[in-house]
DNA sequence: CATGAATGAGATTTCATTCAT
DNA sequence: CATGAATGAAATCTCATTCAT
């Protein structure tokens, strides 16, 4: 049986705007629910413990199919895992854009509240699990970090700048650069927290740690950009 | 403006002062060079394919020993890998430590060539591969944090802390809390360049781009900490 | 990570009075003729040359199946070996359950003849083979001898015990204790020819030297146990 | 009652008068202690783990002296094996020699004291893995047996057989081949206890229990040969 | 489509033995 | 003699993938 030679660079580079294929489950048929199952434990097992060390023989006992099935709904492993990140980027990370929505009189607790959301959600299991994912497999699979880029940081960036863009057009900051303050933001945000999260060091996550840090994030954004 | 909330206790970070075990070569025989040429190897490979893609073989084939030479001198696989990971640590790392030692007569200067420099080291191909092979191996192998963080990031911080202070005591800058300080400058270096480079993402690394960088950094964190 | 070195004992001694599992071929879909030949060629292995001295490759050469076909059968090395010695104990051993159903008009006959046959089945190859393995790997496969037990001994010496007893109700002999009576009569009729056939001692097994002992054995019992 | 019918002549048993080669341990040193020493260490290991599972490794380690010593001492490591299990047969077994050395005013007290000696000499945990040792490595090691044998076995029945022939002699039995007798002495004295040891069955192996089968070889004995 | 047995390449690890020092 | 690093063969076991049913 002749092995996949499979060392070559594997996935070309997306562009930022290009759209990822939705992948349909290689039939018209709808929301196969056994792909769905396969897809959901293959996350599982993927998140927890990273592409090479999950097998296709775990994936198949975990979504109670057999082995033969996995290659009915996807080419080979590499495909299974792209389609698994693809529809996990899809599914969580877009609540990332929704950061800058809530309303507040005050444009301090605003953004206090916005670098405390963005904590929240980063530091969620399945949201560092894709992370690492990403940085793990940067190598192999590059394509990842596209998706992570199109469905998670991209629409943040945008949600944030346009909200920075009111609120200098409001005369209450002073940007010239919208998409960098926003990058500014969102790298603040990743203070302490969300760092050491992603290394699994020791870190306190409770509600507290985090509203202090998102002042932090609030405070130093404010002596930057306020009038 | 708001003062700077930073009063909070600074939770415990890490054990910086615990002192990774300095593994000696297994016998003090001094620096047996075949020990070295192996760990030289499994660098390489780990760095390029991580930790699960890297085979025994593969490294025993590029140091040009035997399969069984490699568990004479390292217990397992595993041991192995923490041995290269202790060992780049601590030679490369140590780099860092020098980021604010470069006196210059201009303040804002010498905190835009800190961040410069703080840049160029972290895009190094051996600092990124370092980085993505922690995280990538945060949940099997949950030491190489410690480690990182004790040869890395933890000298840096101190760096950086004790330069403020003294900035601070001459009336340069005003930072009651020099080490959240130092963490802010860190993570605020890493804006863009760093990040998409550990995601493989296309990115500009010409000097050019970073001095743009390090140039916001040095005035974001002088608008956050001047007079 | 390296995988879970289990060292430890592996196996619970069982009482004799529990059943072993009745191993289906992992399948009820008949009987698998592969999984059979894989027992058959195990079995030939295993005994010739016992546990440690037989690889898995040897086994899988032999049965004409690739290595990897031994896994998807059996768990592992020590669990394809257990199911071979269960299968053997069962289907060879239980012929030494008729001993004592040949019926003789005379006792001294009947018990010389049961003598002869415990000395012929015991000194068969497969019988020797597998008491060699008992004893070889008592410590590893405590396991072992319970069904060696079950399968060989005890229906032996119920059957020899029964036996004594009607004799015994008969008036023909005077037996208080007919299990320990069939003990003393088995171990007996081990004397010379069976001991020394397990240690691979020059022996003579003709038919003469077997009915000499034999001889031996229905002569001195009846002495212990005639009225 | 009928005769025992033991006219045979004896086919031969063994090389008994065949020695032995009384390995020097290569040099005419003396007691290298050192030789001794892993020989200690060596009988441990292989009466615990048996032959394949005791590595050079091993008993380098647990004689504390290097590898590359134990093949100064011996050519490999069957050669050791052997070494090993000749002094351990020759040091321990000549102990069965005086079963039958204690004299007692009651026959049949002597008859059970020397049984109840056999039992105990036998399930000494040196004497089962030397035992165990040589059933499971008959056919790679066929010599072993004839060691076993000659220092074990052949003693303690020349020893046996000269005591009956002495109590024929004073009409106290009456005995035509000893050898046979004490062939069945020794046999006997094997039932239940030192049987079920060898297989690691669960026994009861406590004084009382030795001396109830010490009991009923004595009196099965006496029935068979008192006058 | 679903299944699961079969495969063969390759992974990690062990081990008896050698040899230069 | 003693040492211990080096070796290469071989052991157990895993895994992605295929294919007949």
């Amino acid at each position: 049986m002749p092995p996949l030679t499979q060392e070559q660079p594997l996935y070309r580079t997306m562009t930022q705007t290009e759209q990822p294929a939705q992948r349909p489950p290689r039939s018209g048929k709808g929301t196969s629910s056994k792909c769905e199952q396969i897809l959901q434990s293959a996350g599982q097992l993927f998140l927890q413990q990273g592409y090479e060390r999950t097998s296709m023989s775990q994936i198949a006992r975990m979504a109670g199919v057999s082995k033969g099935s996995l290659y009915n709904h996807f080419e080979n492993k590499a495909d299974l895992f792209t389609a698994f990140f693809e529809e996990r980027s899809r599914t969580r990370l877009n609540t990332l854009r929704s950061v800058s929505q809530a309303p507040q009189p005050d444009l301090r607790t605003a953004l206090q509240q916005a670098a405390a959301t963005i904590i929240r959600l980063m530091i969620d299991p399945e949201a560092i699990g894709l992370y690492r994912i990403v940085v793990a497999e940067a190598n192999e699979f590059p394509n990842l970090a596209d998706t992570l880029w199109h469905y998670g940081v991209s629409r943040t960036l945008t949600g944030l700048a346009d909200w920075f863009a009111e609120k200098h057009a409001a005369g209450q900051l002073i940007i010239k650069d919208t998409e960098l303050a926003a990058e500014q933001f969102l790298t603040m945000s990743q203070t302490r927290i969300i760092h050491r999260t992603r290394l699994s060091l020791p870190v306190d996550t409770s509600p507290a740690s985090i509203n202090d840090v998102a002042d932090m994030v609030a405070d130093s954004f404010l002596r930057m950009y306020a009038p």
